[in-house]
DNA sequence: CCCATAAATTGACATCCATCGATGCATTCG
DNA sequence: CGAATGCATCGATGGATGTCAATTTATGGG
């Protein structure tokens, strides 16, 4: 199914659009410091970030990335992955669950081993999206 | 002190160099796929990635960061950020704090009150960082 | 068929974390 | 000096999270 991939690579874009949707400008104007002078992400788009960021807030996650994206066609199964990361492979494969929930890699099975890939592009909107805030 | 400012800033400099130092190939050449194009990253450089991430994953923090680079010469006091974040007093200054240990805020306290700004440079290190995972 | 292998799922456990109320600590003002 | 204000710290609590052993679910080979 590419449907985890397309809804998940579509739901990042238009956060760059709607950074700001339900922004609220600050109205408490006391005399400690001046208005506004844009905008601040709204609480959605915050909620939304977050939880992409949640997924690579992880030391192992992130060498999960990292380490598909170093192989050949940036493709790579479970097991090339187990153990040099040094963790048990029901940890691994949650890892790689998340990532995937995440809209970061892509799952496809073929035969025994399941095939990890990175998605194209998720990287670098994600890390637009953190240098916009 | 700028004490803070200044470790933190440089804290997250040398990662970009050190990205893929104590990098380790996966040796591990079963039959299930090739073997790595390149290095993946550390794991020491993916544990202080993880953790400048972890103090960006969380709505609330997004949006300080927000806010305050929202405001005129991007410092703001926590009077200003309490109110429209709607969370307690308590809890603000809980994230600010986290935020200034991960090297992204300052505070400088004048008087009653306190004041945090950005620091210039730490979220596009981070989003560089990030996109070369 | 039955066994071996790869990977996902489950259940359990320890730890971390976001949040709040209460309290403490400066600083300012009357 | 004493009251008030802004902010940090403390302690508690409910919920999320990383990890593993054990089990389950395919898939492939003899």
């Amino acid at each position: 199914m590419g449907d985890t991939i397309q809804m998940s690579f579509i739901e990042i874009q238009p956060i760059a659009a709607s950074l700001r949707d339900d922004a609220v400008i600050a109205e408490t104007d006391t005399a400690c410091s001046p208005p506004a002078r844009r905008d601040a992400i709204g609480a959605e788009a915050a909620d939304e970030l977050a939880r992409s960021l949640k997924a690579l807030a992880d030391p192992a996650r992130l060498r999960l990335v990292s380490m598909v994206a170093a192989h050949v066609d940036a493709e790579a199964c479970v097991c090339d992955l187990t153990e040099p990361l040094g963790l048990s492979q029901p940890t691994v494969s949650h890892h790689l669950k998340v990532l995937v929930e995440a809209g970061l890699l892509t799952r496809d099975k073929r035969g025994t081993w399941a095939y990890y890939r990175l998605v194209p592009g998720a990287l670098d909107s994600l890390a637009a999206l953190l240098a916009a805030v």
